[in-house]
DNA sequence: CTAGCATGCTAAAACGATTTAGCCCGACCC
DNA sequence: GGGTCGGGCTAAATCGTTTTAGCATGCTAG
């Protein structure tokens, strides 16, 4: 019964030998199981206990160093407080990011969380929606993973695609962005401004584009057809590539040098196809942001560390995944109530050294 | 007992109302759920139940979806197929990347991972070890995170400052990468050749510098200290911030420059401080690799994004994370094993465009 | 005829908590 | 003195599995 080896168990040492269970304090303290449950969550029922037992049965606990088994308290009560995350691969940038906002808040409240890349392929998409629901999580954040069919769970999705009944989407404030940007550039002096717009199956693609249209119009800005590009993400499947997007921003930024329509500044859809325009813009001879300012879109960290650094518009990542995952555990706090379709979070303008007063001319 | 509501069950679809249990299964088919549960493990007790019996078991469990629930199988086997991740914050570079293949490894294998970000907080820390053993992991993996005393649990340490009895060390190999840099640069004639070394306090920064200097007599390389700069970490506490380190790779590059003695390359600890330095010698009027090759140590993200984009020694952050877990899994998988205090990595040399031939002088 | 032995299954005890439904005892009321 | 009430606790069921020990039944061997 006693530890095995030479030495004696030290008294007051928390943990000697196997863990400590309910049934141990109580045997210690000859009280059932029941009291020392009752006490030790609070529960109401334990109004009938007086104090003085309360106080030894904690007493108790905290000497034997019992710490409540959460496996069974899980079985029991029917709550993990766990919840799961999907997204398509954790050392992405963008995923990073966001899962780093999740993690402050739920960890904050209580909860962990599980995590499962699925590397966008649909199949282990759907395997690990499975695993996830066997392990009993909660609720589910999706991060950038497109998904078809209804959850079986409660859900809050982050850069989703599509609507779906009762998940609700965190998305940022396109409208807010674009005028962020633009302002500064009018502000600035510049008139003639190119865009790249986004690939065409992205989803903030069309949003994006509509809000620019839209604050340009506000801003008395005309666009340019030709110095509008649309970047192509061929080959199909790389638009998550960095290297792809900085080859293409490298490659629309000649394009744009070439069309010959004369412009002072680029607002390109993301950091790294302004990077890659920025350096085709070098090459070129073109000074920045002497002759030409640029503003990129997202605030990646190698924005800040470019030469120049890059004027970009930033999405909060951190804060997009800290409002999701409160959003979660709003759900799950009020399984009734109804919960908004979307979460619209507020962009910021990150000024820096690439974008600078217009040239004389215009 | 039947659904309520209007419309009739539809027969044959999996989630009609609540989760499926053991027990139905076994009421279904009018069998026990020992034998059912016995067949669904292929446990080798279950020879005795005839090849027809198991179908009809296994028939029936698909039928009408059954899924073990994880908790109680983790609360009666004593497995929770799950173990914890404890690193300074999700969302920086390295921790990202060493996650990614943890989260690889963990989930091919079938365990999931449960991750606490302490931002560097060591109470937070000590919680957060309390919880994740309270949740009945199996084991730990710590990434950059400083640890005192013993743990309870198997363990495995990326990035880890000291041994500790029974837990292994993820390193990478110091000797490899110091050979690989310095032969890249003497191999394009670099004779002269300056050195950030790192932080007093970092745990990588002794034994890369031993490497270095073991290399440069290997190859036959002097080190001139006037050429040597200790980045100072100063404020202290800020060595993990990206702009700190950008600003001392700045500010001693200028210092290099000032010192007066010749040299053709640099080689950074790590890629941030080589990114400052570059932006310096730019400013100075010196051409990159022209004048002076560059060459960094991580491989971040943004390393291939420079303008020029940096030669760099790339720490194989993924790779680490997967040998982390795998070893992680095969201490768990036999627990009376030795198992070896470091694992060693080897570290790769990614040449781009901040390395070239040496001016003609040397 | 009966002990022995497969064969095919099952009862019941775990795992470690929570929670419902009381039990026992003394004091109080009438 | 009996009924009631409340204070202080506990027995036992439960969560959904796994696993140990063993029960019928029928067949074979001696």
């Amino acid at each position: 019964m006693s530890p095995a080896r030479g030495t004696s168990p030290p008294r007051d040492e928390p943990n000697s030998g196997k863990p400590v269970r309910l049934k141990d304090v109580a045997a210690h303290l000859g009280l059932s199981p029941t009291t020392v449950s009752l006490v030790m969550n609070r529960s109401p029922a334990a109004k009938g206990i007086p104090p003085e037992t309360q106080e030894r049965v904690r007493a108790a606990a905290e000497e034997l160093g019992y710490r409540p088994n959460f496996i069974a308290r899980s079985l029991r009560r029917q709550r993990t407080f766990a919840v799961g995350v999907l997204l398509p691969e954790i050392s992405e940038g963008y995923a990073a990011g966001v899962l780093g906002g999740i993690e402050d808040q739920l960890l904050q409240e209580g909860y962990f969380y599980l995590v499962a890349g699925h590397h966008s392929k649909p199949d282990l998409f759907d395997d690990y929606l499975q695993l996830l629901t066997e392990r009993s999580v909660e609720g589910l954040i999706l991060v950038n993973t497109p998904i078809e069919q209804a959850l079986s769970l409660p859900a809050v999705v982050v850069a989703g695609h599509r609507e779906l009944a009762g998940v609700t989407n965190v998305v940022i404030d396109h409208q807010s962005a674009a005028r962020l940007a633009l302002a500064h550039l009018a502000e600035l002096g510049h008139r003639r401004i190119a865009f790249f717009k986004g690939h065409a199956h992205s989803a903030d693609t069309e949003s994006r584009w509509q809000a620019i249209v839209g604050a340009s119009a506000d801003l008395g800005l005309e666009i340019d057809p030709r110095l509008t590009i649309q970047l192509s993400g061929e080959p199909a499947g790389e638009e998550f590539s960095p290297e792809e997007g900085y080859r293409e921003g490298h490659v629309f930024g000649r394009k744009l040098l070439e069309a010959g329509a004369p412009f002072t500044a680029l607002f390109a859809f993301n950091d790294i196809s302004a990077i890659g325009a920025m350096r085709a813009f070098s090459e070129s001879g073109l000074r920045i942001p002497d002759d030409v300012s640029v503003v990129g879109f997202d605030d990646i960290l190698s924005a800040a560390f470019q030469n120049p650094s890059l004027t970009t518009v930033r999405q909060p990542l951190h804060e997009m995944g800290r409002r999701a995952a409160a959003e979660l555990l709003r759900k799950l706090a009020a399984p009734g109530e109804e919960s908004p379709p979307a979460i619209t979070i507020e962009p910021e303008l990150v000024v820096r050294d690439s974008t600078g007063p217009a040239r004389g001319g215009g």
